[in-house]
RNA sequence: GUGGGUAUAGUUCAGUUGGUUAGAGCGCCAGAUUGUGGCUCUGGAGAUCGUGGGUUCAAGUCCCACUACUCACCCCA
């Protein structure tokens, strides 16, 4: 137990961090170019503010969040989705206040839902995700799902399919949520039993049912796209010809409803069929009223979350995942303490300059440090024995072959940098 | 929360109808080469066989419970 890492907790092995810092790379680099700045937020929320934003109905807040209450009593729940914090930010700040929009990314940041962990899905996991706030534009919708395949198409990732539909709005979702629910009660007796209890909770979840005697009735079931206000065609509208403007295909699904209560109009997935069963890889979209219901103005917003791991996990099966390579430069070897004191004394001068240096740490011999510098990898192995120490020089052994330079220590970072084509950004060791 | 599968060395896996001292590959350490890596050869360390109980003369092997891992449902990234 005690040296196990709770379940559905994944710990990131320093071979695997490489994998990571290049997607985080990447998804910087593209906000930027979007013009997202990231915002931080603490990884606990009050637990209130969730129950406002992601729905009291959900399944999350009902029975995934990790809720506790601190020693002064208040209740607070570890994040079970990104999007939340960052509204609270943004009206505790006032941000509504600057010019509009405002556009922020959040990267890494750890979620947590106490579910049953299986391929694709664990109790702690990490998003990348953006929100976007006052706008109402279906240009921003665009936007932001341009900038998400933008990031899966720059990590490597193929194949995967955009999902879009339309939920409609606050004026005219009601509507069809009566005609859905009239039309599931009229074959009610037909429905599974999750069904039976989702037609009370929320029908519009009926719809996305894999079981086979309900997907005939969903077959015939009305569809939103039909029934929402010419507000909320129009956007949906000017989102799907904006995606076609710039080449991007994609799917209307008119069964994705997203299991977050705060989703108005525009919800997107993408999403990998060679993850299990778990691949949405991005899910999103607009949430109108959001800002307000958790206390803001009435601000329009639009966003999404990524999952880092899901992503890692397409990469992998499509074999982008990069080989970490954390080679150094040069490895020295020693032989005694004083050979050791001054290999640490040129590791420093080394480092110094530029160059990623390991030295022999002691207890090896010098077979042993011959065997560990190719383990490593590096270019280079510096020999700073008794007899090179006696003659104040160092031998410079190029591992690919080759016979061994003798350098003299005074020179030796100057030729070592030059051996690897660095430039000298210091100077050499003084005085040995 | 529900269901299926799995659990033997750091790791990947063998282990016969229950039978006496639980094996291998890779990895790790060392030697062959007393100051020189890769290839090869030799040797070594490393396993309370997930935990607890039961059946039996005898359990890694059979039975039960628990735990963990894993896949799936639900839900979601």
């Amino acid at each position: 137990m005690l040296t196990k890492a709770p379940k559905g907790t994944k710990d990131i092995l320093p071979e695997a961090s490489a994998q990571w810092h290049r997607i985080e790379d990447i998804m910087r680099d593209i906000c930027a170019r979007y013009g997202f700045m990231e915002a931080r937020t603490p990884v606990f929320e009050h637990t209130e503010l969730f129950l406002r934003s992601v729905g009291d109905t959900t399944d999350i807040v009902q029975k995934e969040m990790y809720t506790f209450e601190d020693k002064g009593g208040r209740s607070v729940t570890l994040k079970p989705e990104g999007t939340a914090g960052v509204v609270r930010m943004f009206v505790e700040h006032g941000l509504f206040n600057l010019a509009q929009p405002t556009k922020m990314y959040y990267l890494n940041t750890p979620v947590f839902r106490y579910e049953n962990p299986q391929a694709g899905r664990l109790r702690e996991h990490h998003q990348f995700g953006i929100e976007l706030f006052g706008a109402k534009s279906a240009t921003c919708d665009a936007e932001i799902i341009s900038l998400a395949m933008d990031v899966l198409k720059s990590a490597g990732v193929e194949g995967l399919a955009l999902n879009i539909n339309s939920i409609g709005c606050m004026e005219c979702r009601p509507g069809y949520n009566t005609k859905l629910k009239a039309y599931f009660a009229e074959n009610e007796n037909r429905l599974c039993n999750m069904c039976k209890n989702r037609l009370q909770t929320n029908p519009l979840r009926i719809l996305d049912c894999k079981d086979e005697g309900c997907a005939d009735i969903i077959a015939d079931a009305p569809l939103i796209l039909d029934s929402i206000c010419g507000e909320c065609a129009g956007h949906f509208d000017l989102l799907q010809s904006c995606l076609q403007s710039i080449g991007m295909d994609f799917r209307i699904n008119p069964k994705i409803v997203r299991g977050l209560d705060y989703y108005t109009k525009t919800v997107f997935e993408i999403i990998s069929t060679e993850i299990g069963s778990q691949g949405t890889v991005c899910g999103g979209g607009r949430y109108d009223g959001l800002v307000a219901e958790v206390g803001g103005p009435d601000m329009p917003g639009v966003g999404f979350g990524m999952g880092m791991e899901r992503l890692l996990m397409v990469l992998q099966s499509q074999n982008k995942a990069i080989t970490p390579l954390n080679a150094y430069d040069i490895y020295i070897c020693s032989m005694d303490e004083e050979g050791a004191k001054q290999a640490f004394r040129l590791a420093k001068a080394l480092r110094d300059a530029g160059v990623s240096a390991e030295l022999n740490h002691g207890g090896k011999s010098m077979k042993a440090q011959f065997k560990y510098a190719d383990k490593l990898g590096v270019s280079y192995v510096a020999i700073m024995g008794q007899d090179e120490l006696e003659k104040g020089i160092i031998k410079l052994k190029d591992m690919k072959g080759g016979p061994e330079d003798e350098l003299p220590i005074g020179t030796a970072v100057e030729a070592i940098l030059k051996m690897l084509g660095k430039d000298k950004r210091f100077d050499d060791i003084e005085g040995v």
